[in-house]
DNA sequence: ATTAGCACTCGCCGAGCCCGAGTGCTACCA
DNA sequence: TGGTAGCACTCGGGCTCGGCGAGTGCTAAT
């Protein structure tokens, strides 16, 4: 059965109250602060029938109600009313992308800066993985007798480089034949399909380049694993140290550890499977130090194709209508970005 | 007039009492713990002594005494007894500087995780300052029509690139031209040098490549500026937070937006003026927040030259023995690994 | 100069208490 | 039948108060 509408805007008005203020909303509150046209009593049927249903939890007998999991959930699928971003904090998050043209590096760390700022939680960017984008070209630059940069560029724009030691005896056009051979191997692949065999298959066809060969190929197995860790940025711990629920140091210390040994990882590239923006709520987190957390993530684009993932992890009472504005907003303005700078890159 | 020895000795036991425990430590504990040979009694008077030369203080009357900020003063230039790192300790953070080879960004994350692991305090690194490194060659790299990879050398062994845009009506052997030019200019000079003058000479020189040279400038200039906060690495939030005198979210949130806003940046650099280990105790901080906390600091070189700061920070009350040798330590193995990069650099 | 002894201080901790916000229930009303 | 008013009851938070004990400073003795 469908929650009549009144019940609604009860849970709702609790849920709301609750996010604002962090203590339990009792009846008479709620009636004063929410104008809900009928008395406390009422509501407190109301707030009897909605706990039985499981939306709601009450910490003690003679305190207010506080929202369940499953309550947020309803909320969140049902009842909440995106608030669409007000002008100043839309334009101001736009205006911090405009600016000049950066390394991918420092376009990262700022938006998870504006994230942070503008949701007052923990903001979680993972870099653009390179295995989703497709091979362009592979080129090598002579830096001295023996040493050369190797130079890869993705179709997405993106490029990474390494220094690697020219074998004994390979001269300059050796070397630009190899190149020659690696970039009609590989184009048009997926950074994931080199790494998941043609590399190995060029290795061997490459026998005389062994050498060199095997450099390569750690630059590409190096540059395309997950990451443990080195790529996830992480910022705001100060703002979340505001947040009522993380008075208690300890329960931070749990929390950050966990984002630091890779629960965060894990849960962001899970995330990554749908595009799109998806929320996990509390206990839905599979980590113990993270069922009092929510985290929003989603992922962020480069001309269409999806590259990386970001996301915001805050307490379960956490304002979700703004933090997904604001995460709707930011991954706009990021894809935006890097899609501009790959644009500008094929023009 | 100088301390009596015994004096020196009640003063050393009480703060490394006070460093292990966080509990203010009463005269017979002490003389129970330490085995001073002389009695409770003797040592009250002690150290009702020190406390009037004001390297003790009381909380309140009837507690322990703790060291002041002077005591911690005079403890680490004279009283305590450098330990040197447990072979244990020592062996394991050679070795995790023995892995492969790595980029510098890597190097440098790796190397603040390794150093808050060790102290379980706050890690904070100032990546390499390229301004201190010689320009060593600027070489072009065709990517396409319209743009190029600029990749910069210095002779530290660091390289930096951007992407520029290929002025229309600019072939390859003009572009060839002109970075043969910029080569011969600024051969041999410092960066800090190239940005301080040279290269608005050179722009002027060659008004005819105006358009790729003002590319070039600001690559120059953005590489070299002091860095809004964007090369600082801070690890080991989670760590401090396991402290007891961080218990409290708020005193370390005030330290962490301390940190973030820019005041670690500050004393790193400060610190990097003069070479070796710098330690800034308590009040001797300028900032408010930091007042509380000690900072040990240290230059990390490549080939003698020093290139970078890095610095732990903690509670006043730290374990300075340990947290000295581990700087000391990691510093020589950062400083070693940059070096035999550059090493085999130059081979 | 050192020590034993002793009176005194004062923060911590638990017990007991009150206050008030909030509930559930019952009786009543439209 | 759904909404309302009233009322007894619950229970956590915060208060005070007193005892405990670690630690001090002083004095007198060695």
């Amino acid at each position: 059965m469908a929650l009549s509408d009144r019940k609604q805007r009860v849970l709702r008005a609790i849920i709301e109250d609750y996010v604002a203020t962090a203590q339990p909303v009792g009846s008479a509150t709620l009636v004063r602060k929410y104008r809900l046209g009928v008395s406390s009593a009422t509501v407190r049927n109301d707030m009897a029938d909605l706990e039985g249903l499981g939306y709601l939890e009450q910490p003690h007998t003679s305190a207010g109600r506080i929202p369940s999991d499953l309550g947020y959930r309803l909320y969140v699928d049902a009842l909440m009313r995106q608030s669409p971003l007000d002008e100043v904090r839309l334009s101001s998050i736009r205006a911090q992308f405009e600016a000049r043209i950066r390394e991918i590096e420092d376009l990262i760390r700022d938006t998870a800066r504006i994230l942070s700022e503008h949701t007052n939680y923990l903001a979680l960017i993972l870099g653009p993985k390179l295995a989703r984008t497709v091979f362009r070209t592979l080129r090598m630059l002579p830096l001295s007798e023996h040493q050369a940069l190797l130079v890869l560029v993705t179709d997405a724009g993106f490029i990474e480089s390494a220094v690697i030691e020219i074998p004994a005896g390979m001269g300059p056009d050796q070397l630009s034949r190899f190149a020659t051979v690696v970039n009609q191997t590989l184009q048009g692949k997926t950074l994931a399909q080199v790494a998941d065999g043609l590399i190995t298959a060029l290795r061997q066809n490459l026998a005389e380049y062994r050498d060199i060969m095997d450099q390569a190929f750690d630059f590409f197995t190096q540059g395309l694993e997950p990451g443990d860790g080195k790529d996830l940025t992480v910022v705001g711990t100060s703002r979340i140290l505001g947040q009522p629920e993380f008075q208690d140091a300890n329960k931070v210390r749990q929390v950050l550890q966990a984002v630091e040994g890779g629960v965060a990882l894990e849960a962001l590239n899970e995330a990554a499977e749908d595009d799109g923006i998806v929320i996990t709520i509390g206990r839905e987190n599979r980590h113990p130090a993270m069922q009092g957390c929510s985290l929003v993530t989603a992922t962020y684009r480069v001309g269409g194709r999806t590259v990386g993932t970001l996301g915001v992890l805050g307490p379960t009472r956490m304002d979700y209508a703004r933090v997904l504005s604001v995460v709707h907003s930011v991954t706009e303005c990021l894809s935006g970005a890097l899609s501009r700078s790959v644009q500008f890159w094929y023009r």
